[in-house]
DNA sequence: GTCTATAGTGGGATAGAC
DNA sequence: GTCTATCCCACTATAGAC
């Protein structure tokens, strides 16, 4: 995180060094992700990583930031492009294919932005609570929306890690939960 | 996974290895748990574990199996608690409460258990069925339970994560998930 | 800003003596 | 079976020259 002195014309740019590493966690996963690896995809040695970012951990906030904004960009979407109006259960369905694609296309980024804990203190104002509006906004009450998020969580990190049957039709498993918890 | 000859005497023994490894595990969760800190605990030098034990993925998977038998039982017993021909609802509660209460009780080995790819080719034969055994004779078909497992496996890992806000109502959500769900 | 060189840490696992 | 002595690996991070 050091700035450039005006002129200058650093051979890599903060906003690249994000963006491979989130392309090299995005197709590798946790293990792929390492200082090297990332200075090695950058053209340039991994100290040379530490003019530009703290740390490992920097990164990683950087690429929670990066999930929750595309999955709540998906939602909002997903939110927006129902009719105004429509029966609670329409929006909770667009709400819920959303949600598991987007998982399903960012593995590794959902995995690292809904497990474990939550460096909340680290993220820009909001940013969580906007990413979970969609959903809150539409579950009808607190309690169902924690209850409908658990539920779209539990049934797509289930999915992620291969704890289904190969048999199991899941688009059936959500159908019924979503019209359960309508 | 070493057989003694007749009449020898380890200084260790196989069920207490896995033993205090859950045990660490317990305590410290997956960083707490290596060869070196295991052997300590046992008094040994890490080498001699070696003896006993193919490695540490072996470990793992004793941990899992473990994980998975004290779930079941729990789960066994809650339902055995339930008078029969209770309705549903209470079956349902009563699994919910055992399983939250099994989780929170063992988090780390929750988490090893339900978390990642499951190495079931290295399980006994029939464990994980058992395991889920509960849950899917009371929920009401297959995609009922899956959708519940879902839901609890979802309200269980977001609390153990500390992802609700300090000031959730988890007992009314898991509440509103079970009504929903039944 | 980037480099080379290196410190420092921690881990899994093996060889061979006793 | 257990030990000591190592090897190997991979990683984060820093120092100092260019």
């Amino acid at each position: 995180m050091t700035t450039s002195a005006p002129g200058a014309s650093p051979s890599v740019r903060f906003t690249q060094i994000v963006e491979q590493a989130r392309l090299l966690y995005e197709e590798q996963g946790p293990e792929g992700l390492t200082m090297r690896s990332l200075a090695a995809r950058l053209g340039i040695r991994a100290p040379s990583l530490y003019n530009h970012v703290r740390g490992k951990d920097e990164l990683e906030v950087l690429l929670i930031v990066e999930a929750l904004r595309g999955m709540g960009e998906s939602l909002h979407a997903a939110l927006t492009s129902v009719p105004a109006r429509s029966p609670r259960r329409t929006a909770l369905t667009a709400l819920a294919a959303a949600y598991r694609s987007w998982a399903l296309a960012h593995p590794h980024l959902y995995r690292l932005a809904t497990g474990g804990e939550l460096a909340r203190e680290q993220l820009p104002e909001g940013l969580e609570a906007w990413t979970a509006a969609p959903l809150v906004g539409v579950a009808g009450g607190e309690h169902r929306a924690r209850a409908a998020w658990a539920f779209a969580h539990g049934m797509t990190i289930l999915e992620l890690d291969g704890r289904f049957p190969p048999s199991a039709d899941l688009d059936a498993a959500w159908a019924e939960g979503v019209a359960a918890l309508t």
